[in-house]
DNA sequence: AGGTAGGCGGTTTTT
DNA sequence: CCGCCTACCT
């Protein structure tokens, strides 16, 4: 069953002997199908046991798939641990050994929201009045901690970074993140590696249970995730790595294509390739191939069509005249072929900005589209103040979350008030919850802010007694009614912003409906940190509109790739750039964009486009020459016509686009 | 303490 | 263009 309807190739990667091996997979050539019965096969064949086989994916969607998969062919329900992504599966470790970091079983998963607040307050008080936002310096923080370098470790840190204070920062950053019983997602690798580094009574223990490692999407793992699994491979080597070079599109996150390209050499492994694609026709395969062809650094395969009953037609080029023309077209486009039963759109952009044109038309059209990726869930305003209660509740340490709740909704407790409790918190050493009661039973503030503190605390207190009394719906209504969060929603609802309040009162509905699909509160804090979640997922919907990088490892029968443009996709930052190396990256996307379709694929580009609140003119993208005329089914130019708008342009004043635009004249004449 | 007007800066991509 | 922050007002 297992090893039915496999090619050569899959086969011989499924069944392969144990110790190390890289299954080079190109796009559509059945990488997850070898990855699950893989998976299978141990079980199933060779009588592993299923809790010690570490199946690490990139994205919790993928990892769903496989325990859905691998349940479906063994016939049994599989919900191992070591199944999931890697924050997630050392998430769950962590919790088990996080004393010996110093942190307390329920500590919590930071946002990126919440990161930069610390880094604020880090910044703040070190009286440090910093140039750079505090954006900056945390995705430095975080590359610090992809490429392994501990905030103790002052002279790594400065050898990588050249931020002012960098290293005074990181250490105080990671000092506050253990003070206030929390973790953000570099720390979940990077904890959970120290500790297996010191303590090696742990690391034998996992050593001698896990018995297998499979890595999907390996050419995406960085320095952290593969010196983390090297520490947990034991004498055995079993270590399965599926990837692809030509997809590896997270550099900027710190991943190494260096991994998969040096893992055959490093492990002595053999390598093993699918090139057999199975998802697209010929003139698709065509255009990838040649587009990835202008890349130096890689490994090189060429895609087959094995398809041979998939009509072979030709890609569709467009061009318009501005992006409201070009959403408007591809909403027209579905809307003729959407009727023709089961058949899967989807339009990948480059950037989440581009979405909303797009989303504009499609609901002009009425079409029943979902959006991937967008504004995600948890991080609603309305939802993040819900769940701060809920962080507060359940640990005293939180002071992210105090300070976000403690005048929200309006309790006339100011900014002075909150000054206070946080100095004092400086001073002893104590959360700003702990604080707070302190002050008050000192009697330390005024009597009408200490009857306010008075009802704050005890609405908390309230919380945590009602937290393990009660089911979880139960609770997250508590919360949201007794704080007096949906009054205020609802006085609001009556003045100017109404529409709005609506829907905040929807999402806190579809919190309380989350929450009920949980058992304890633990669980659920984990997930809102880890699983990026959009909103339901209504089935019927067969239009998709998602970035790019959120596409990969999906296909759809017609796949529509707007914004071809200098300065959008490739990107102004890759342009920008004196090396290749994000050029490179950039048209690994192109890459993975077009080998999304089955069938059917649509590019296009517009001449002028609206950002930043201004009309700026664009070039189509270099991608657009780079592939060959017979791919494309209509002769577009793919220079776009300049010459009649160079006018345009002097007469105009220089926006980012326009000097974008005439660099590029400049460079090609 | 709370509300609001107007200035400013900022944009890839995500676990 | 839009959301955030600051400065100033009630």
């Amino acid at each position: 069953m297992i090893l039915d309807n496999l090619n050569t190739e899959q086969y011989e990667a499924v069944v392969y002997k144990n110790g190390p091996i890289l299954v080079l997979s190109g796009a559509g050539t059945g990488k997850t199908r070898v990855l699950t019965s893989r998976f299978a096969y141990l079980v199933q064949n060779k009588g592993v046991n299923p809790q010690s086989i570490m199946a690490v994916t990139f994205t919790n969607k993928a990892a769903s798939e496989i325990k859905n998969r691998v349940s479906k062919e063994l016939n049994l329900s599989i919900n191992s641990h070591w199944i999931g992504t890697f924050h997630s599966i050392f998430a769950k470790f962590l919790r088990k050994h996080c004393s010996i970091v110093g942190l307390k079983p329920n500590f919590t998963i930071l946002d990126i929201e919440d990161q930069k607040k610390l880094i604020k307050q880090v910044i703040s008080f070190l009286k440090l009045d910093n140039e750079l936002n505090e954006g900056i310096i945390l995705s430095e923080i975080q590359n610090l901690k992809d490429e392994m370098i501990l905030s103790t470790d002052n002279k790594a840190v400065l050898r990588h970074s050249s931020i002012k204070d960098i290293d005074s920062i990181y250490n105080l950053y990671q000092e506050r993140l253990v003070e206030i019983n929390s973790s953000d997602f570099g720390d979940l690798l990077l904890h959970s590696y120290n500790i297996l580094k010191n303590n090696s009574q742990i690391l034998d223990k996992y050593k001698s249970y896990l018995d297998h490692i499979l890595i999907d999407e390996f050419q995406d793992t960085n320095v952290i995730q593969y010196e983390l699994i090297k520490l947990l491979l034991n004498e055995n080597k079993n270590i399965f790595c599926v990837g692809d070079d030509d997809q590896s599109i997270y550099a900027w996150r710190g991943a190494k294509v260096e991994n998969i390209l040096n893992f055959p050499d490093e492990f002595k492994a053999p390598v093993i390739r699918l090139t057999k694609n199975y998802r697209s026709n010929d003139s698709i395969l065509r255009a990838a191939s040649e587009i990835i062809g202008h890349n130096k650094n890689r490994l090189g395969k060429k895609l087959e069509c094995a398809n041979k009953e998939i009509k072979n037609n030709k890609i569709i080029l467009q061009s318009f005249y501005s992006q409201e023309e070009e959403s408007l077209w591809i909403a027209d486009t579905i809307s003729n072929l959407i009727n023709h039963k089961d058949v899967s759109f989807s339009i990948l952009v480059r950037m989440t900005a581009q979405m909303r044109s797009i989303e504009d038309k499609l609901i002009k059209y009425a079409l029943p589209y979902e959006i991937i990726g967008g504004p995600r869930f948890f991080e609603r305003k309305e939802v993040k103040d819900i769940i701060a209660y809920l962080k507060l509740a359940h640990s005293n340490d939180s002071d992210l979350s105090f300070e976000r709740i403690i005048n929200l909704p309006r309790r006339g407790i100011g900014e002075q008030t909150l000054n206070l409790i946080i100095q004092n918190s400086r001073e002893n050493k104590i959360s700003f919850l702990e604080s707070s009661r302190e002050l008050l039973n000192k009697k330390f503030f005024p009597q009408a802010v200490s009857t306010k503190i008075t009802l704050f605390l005890s609405l908390i207190d309230k919380c945590k007694d009602l937290m393990h009394k009660t089911n979880l719906e139960d609770f997250g209504i508590f919360v949201i009614e007794e704080s007096g969060y949906m009054k205020m929603l609802e006085i609001e609802k009556n003045t100017k912003k109404k529409l709005e309040n609506e829907t905040r009162i929807e999402n806190l509905k579809e919190l309380v409906n989350a929450m009920s699909e949980f058992s304890n509160l633990e669980e659920f804090l984990e997930h809102v940190g880890l699983v990026n979640d959009n909103i339901k997922n209504s089935e019927k919907n067969n239009i998709t509109l998602m970035t790019l990088h959120g596409a990969k490892g999906l296909e759809f029968d017609h796949v529509f790739l707007p914004g071809w443009e200098e300065g959008i996709f490739p990107s102004a930052r890759a342009l920008e750039e004196k090396c290749n190396k994000s050029l490179e990256e950039e048209r690994r996307l192109a890459y993975v964009g077009i080998t999304r379709a089955k069938s059917n694929l649509y590019i296009s580009y517009a001449t002028s486009r609206y950002t930043y609140g201004v009309n700026n003119f664009s070039v189509p993208s270099r991608f657009l020459s780079e592939m060959n005329n017979s791919v494309f089914s209509t002769n577009i130019s793919k220079e776009g016509s300049f010459k009649s708008k160079l006018k345009y342009i002097d007469s105009e004043s220089l926006s980012p686009g326009k000097k974008r635009m005439l660099e590029f004249l400049k460079k090609h004449k």
